[in-house]
RNA sequence: GGUCUAUUGGUCAAGUGGUUAAGACGUCACCCUCUCAAGGUGGAAUCACGGGUUCAACUCCCGUAUAGACUACCA
């Protein structure tokens, strides 16, 4: 069998959401699945967008995410270059085969021409096609109009009836009538070739087997299977993919402030947890895992069980998975995660490392992303306490005061330790004779102003005994 | 407007003619617990609608509704 070849493709304008990392796992997987190939080509033919560092920015993302690029522009490859920006004289000479062979046609067609055409399309309410006008040129015409410079454009002749059908690896058969599908333009008069030209015409050079992609292209590939036709070669397999969406159906679009990959990242998402969650948006397992890794990903996908219904990005699941991720770090590694959102919120030069640590220790199981820190832990910034209604109502309790001194006398001359601290709360139990909630909300309460918190003996040792003795008397 | 596609609980989803319609997130309750998390147990909640086909339809067919995509010298 031909090994596998996928490939993604992205345009490099500098942002990454969701739904193109998502293409490119999946593009990824389907390869690695049987040991194929993954390649990443820079689709760089729109001038007007291209954005200094977006191909570093997707190489960097990409290598987070633990995906691998075999081909590419960093990597080289037989089949380069991978800038299509540097592919131009190919495209240009398949564009004028096709013209040689009668397939494709100048078109001299001016802006203001197609504007009519459009208008009037539009009145009438009908699909706006182009008219071929430039289709039976005589070949004088064409000379003299190329010798004035005359700006120009390269059409494919599209047959003007039939149908192309093909049959998609998700969506299955797909056809789509050819009088509905217009001339469309290969080379744009900047010389540059259009994306549909340029796509087809490296796919098939590059020996793409599986074309991946979202399902935005799924009614249009039938014009790019016109290409593959014209040019009598094979086309390669369609996998497209549904969409991911924000609730309410919607895009995700970074206009609308929707989370990007790096948006995540930068709040302490790990990437293992944003590819896995990912994966399970468009695709089951055969079983019910839902915590993967990326090798076990690699063993477990299967392209026919990819979902063929957009699926709406939905934080909280991401959130429990990054979790779960989070749970399983070393100590080190949570700190690493974490120590920057602390470093950016709080002053932290009289805390000792050894005090950062416990500190993240004990939240640990807590965290669902990295950012979350800062506010779980600003107990333990706070130089005043704001005691909460609740809690004020709750210390009118008999007794409460009593225990409250009998803490400060067992706290009072002890080595300040966890487990000493604990010590002494079972003493102030044993000699106060107060227990459970009557023992310890007091003291929580009057330390730290509040009703939740961290196992007392933790959250007193982490606030340091001169805190708790001043706030106890 | 035309074309293509989709529609199982709030969300992700399993399911391919006969099932008590899995599982996960979320939510609620309970257990654990000083509290908050974590963990455990349990509950509520779903086949868009209308016609067919069939002994039997979530599953097949046709409509309708809704949503999305495409309809660029953007990719």
């Amino acid at each position: 069998m031909e090994k596998i070849r996928t490939r993604f493709a992205p345009s490099p304008t500098g942002y990454m959401h969701l739904g193109n990392l998502r293409s490119a796992l999946f593009e990824y997987l389907i390869a690695k699945k049987e040991n194929g190939t993954f390649i990443l080509r820079i689709e760089d033919t729109d001038q007007k967008r291209i954005v200094d560092d977006a191909v570093k920015f997707i190489t960097d993302t990409l290598s987070l995410c633990d995906i691998h690029v075999d081909e590419g522009p960093m990597q080289g490859g037989e089949y380069g270059p991978y800038y299509q920006s540097e592919r131009l004289d190919i495209y240009q000479k398949y564009a004028k085969q096709l013209v040689d062979m009668g397939k494709a046609y100048y078109c001299f067609c001016d802006e203001e021409r197609l504007e009519e055409l459009r208008e009037e399309a539009s009145l009438r309410k009908v699909a706006f096609l182009y008219d071929g006008h430039c289709r039976n040129l005589s070949k004088e015409e064409i000379l003299e109009k190329l010798a004035n410079h005359t700006p120009y454009v390269i059409r494919q002749a599209m047959p003007k009836d039939g149908i192309t059908s093909y049959d998609d690896l998700v969506y299955g058969h797909i056809a789509v009538e050819n009088a509905l599908l217009e001339d469309q333009i290969l080379i744009k008069s900047d010389g540059y070739p259009t994306y549909n030209f340029a796509n087809v015409i490296d796919d098939h050079l590059m020996n793409i087997t599986h074309v991946v992609r979202g399902n935005e292209y799924l009614s249009s590939t039938p014009k790019y299977l016109l290409l593959y036709q014209a040019f009598n070669w094979t086309s390669p397999e369609y996998i497209h993919l549904p969409h991911i969406v924000k609730e309410g159906g919607k895009k995700l679009s970074k206009r609308e402030g929707d989370a990007s990959f790096m948006d995540l990242y930068n709040d302490g998402y790990l990437p293992n947890a944003i590819i896995n969650y990912l994966a399970l948006l468009g695709w089951s397992p055969i079983n019910n895992q839902e915590i993967f890794t990326m090798q076990e990903l690699i063993e477990n996908f299967d392209y026919h069980r990819i979902n063929n219904s957009p699926a709406i990005y939905d934080v909280k699941k991401l959130q429990w998975i990054n979790g779960q991720y989070i749970k399983k770090l070393s100590l080190d590694e949570v700190y690493k995660l974490v120590m920057p959102f602390l470093e950016n919120t709080y002053d932290l030069s009289n805390k000792s490392k050894e005090w950062v640590r416990e500190l993240i220790r004990i939240y640990q199981n807590h965290l669902s992303y990295g950012r979350e820190i800062v506010e779980l832990v600003s107990l333990f910034f706070q130089d005043e306490i704001i005691i909460s209604d609740e809690a004020v109502e709750f210390m009118k309790q008999d007794g409460i005061s009593h225990t409250l001194e009998v803490f400060k006398n067992q706290i009072e001359n002890i080595t300040w330790t966890v487990e000493n601290i604990n010590q002494a709360i079972l003493n102030t139990k044993e000699e106060s004779g107060a227990k459970g909630k009557l023992l310890y909300m007091p003291i929580r309460i009057k330390t730290t102003g509040q009703m939740h918190g961290p196992e007392l003996p933790e959250a007193l040792f982490l606030l340091g005994k001169d805190a708790v003795l001043k706030r106890l008397s």
